[in-house]
Order: C-alpha cells, then structure tokens, then sequence
DNA sequence: CGAATACTTGAGCCATTGCTCAAGTATACT
DNA sequence: AGTATACTTGAGCAATGGCTCAAGTATTCG
C-alpha cells in the first residue's frame, strides 16, 4: 500500500504553548503528504467546474458513447469550450475517445469518476428537497 | 426528489447532419442542469485544491476537533492561509468552529465529505502501488 | 493598565482557468 | 481538385483562487 506520508515536522516552528501535543501525536505520520494531496485535488478537480461536472455526469447516465455534436447539443456548449473540456479529460484518463470518419464520439472509462457523480448530484437533489 | 433539468434545447443550433437523434433523445430531459452543475461542482471545488484535500483528510482521520494551530503545525502551512481556508470551509457547512478562550477548535462535520476524502486517498494509494 | 498570544481579515500579487475567436487538421462529398 | 463538415488547437482575455503581508480583534497574563 503506497500510503503517503507528510513531510517532517518542524517541531520548532510554532510558539509552543498552544500546542496539544497528546492531540497531534497519533496525526503525525497519517496526514496527506504533497504528493497525496495532489492527487486528491487532481480527481476532485475534474468535477470542480460546472461544465465538467455536466460532461461526465452526463456521459455517466449515457450507455453509448456521444460525439462532440451531439454533447454540445445537450449541454447547449460551444464546441470549442467542449472540445477544450474533452481534451482535459482525455488526459485526465477520465474519457476515451473512439473516431469514425470525422466524427470523434467519448465515453467515460473511469467508473470511480461515474460514482462520483452520480453519488453527488443524488446526493444533492435529494438535500435541496 | 429536486430534479434538476437541463434548460431547454435550442433544436436548430447545431448544423444538422452530425446529430444522432435516437441518441440523444432519452437524455434530453435528465442532464444535469446549470443549478444542478453548480452544486456539484462547489461540493467537489471543496476538495480540489491539495490544501483544502489535507485539511480535511487531516480533520476526517481525528477523533477530536484540533486548534488552528496544531493543524498549522501538522501540516505545515501558515497560520494566514490555514486560517483563510478554514473559514472558506465554514461557509460552505464543511466544518465547525468551537472556541475555547483564545483557540478555535475545527471539527469536520460533512459526513459525506469525510467519506469523500477517505475513499479518496485510499483509492489513490491503490493505484499508485 | 500594557504586552503577549491565538486567530481573523482585507489588500494586493501572481498563477491558474475557462472561455471566445480565429486558424488549423482531417475526413467526406461532388 | 475544391468545398464542406467535424473537430482540435493556440492565443489572448477576464475572472477566480490561494497565498503573503500587514493590520485588526479578542482573550490571557503580569
């Protein structure tokens, strides 16, 4: 298990009194490291933007893939903006793109990213009830 | 349930011959809305940034609530930015603040961001072995 | 009271981001 | 070949975001 751990602490670098060091001792190795912390904001991220989140949420709910026409029909995005969206997916790994003639049709292949969504926007459908 | 609905389909927008009708017919009334998207994508915004992801994982893994400044102290950052976050947190219902004399304690309080970041970090310590 | 501590907050800075616009590529049609 | 279609891409722009720095509040201590 690559668990990753945060730097070293700087043991000095605070004004000492304050300190609970009964609270913090059992934290010490287990927080986020940079690299885990990256990471995480990385996957969480892809859903960060409104436009995103429309995109994946809707190729989750989708079984066929959909060409960039057809996406930007639905969401009522220019096709640049989406193009731009599908090409920071792609490299996300989010999204794989299948091209036949001049059409290029993307589906979803991260199934945790497919979770994720759909999770979230039940989850909030259901708390603005 | 609050379903959220995509605005209305402006039919003629797209240059016609691209269009899978068939396609894109049973999407029509179910993608994600700008409402909809916006929520996901503030929920997800939570955890998209490393600082934010580390304060939260940190506060996600303790029993306790801890003191700005342990959390300063555990995760090395700046008193200032840590403070800035944590109030951005507060707004958003992520976390609460206890105040005992001149320390506040912050405790996670979204339970579904708690599981979030939890399955998250683990999920990425998988697939980085 | 005044000084120190623990935290908060506003201003400003630099980096990032999501978009539009214009141009570019690749395939299909005639 | 030449044009049209489907998509991609780079440049540039306005908006956003996270940080530092400095100042401010509130509580404690002497």
């Amino acid at each position: 298990m690559a668990q990753v751990f945060a730097s070293e602490i700087d043991a000095d670098a605070c004004s000492t009194e304050c300190l609970h060091p009964e609270a913090i001792a059992p934290l010490l190795g287990r927080s986020l490291g940079a690299d885990g912390a990256r990471a995480v904001g990385d996957l969480f991220a892809t859903l960060a933007d409104p436009s995103r989140a429309r995109i994946v949420h809707l190729l989750a709910i989708t079984e066929q893939d959909l060409c960039v026409c057809d996406i930007a029909l639905v969401l009522g995005m220019s096709v640049s903006a989406l193009s731009h969206q599908l090409r920071f997916l792609r490299e996300r790994g989010a999204v794989e793109r299948r091209k036949v003639g001049r059409m290029a049709y993307y589906r979803l292949v991260d199934d945790h990213l497919r979770h994720l969504v759909l999770d979230a926007s039940t989850h909030i459908a259901e708390s603005v009830a």
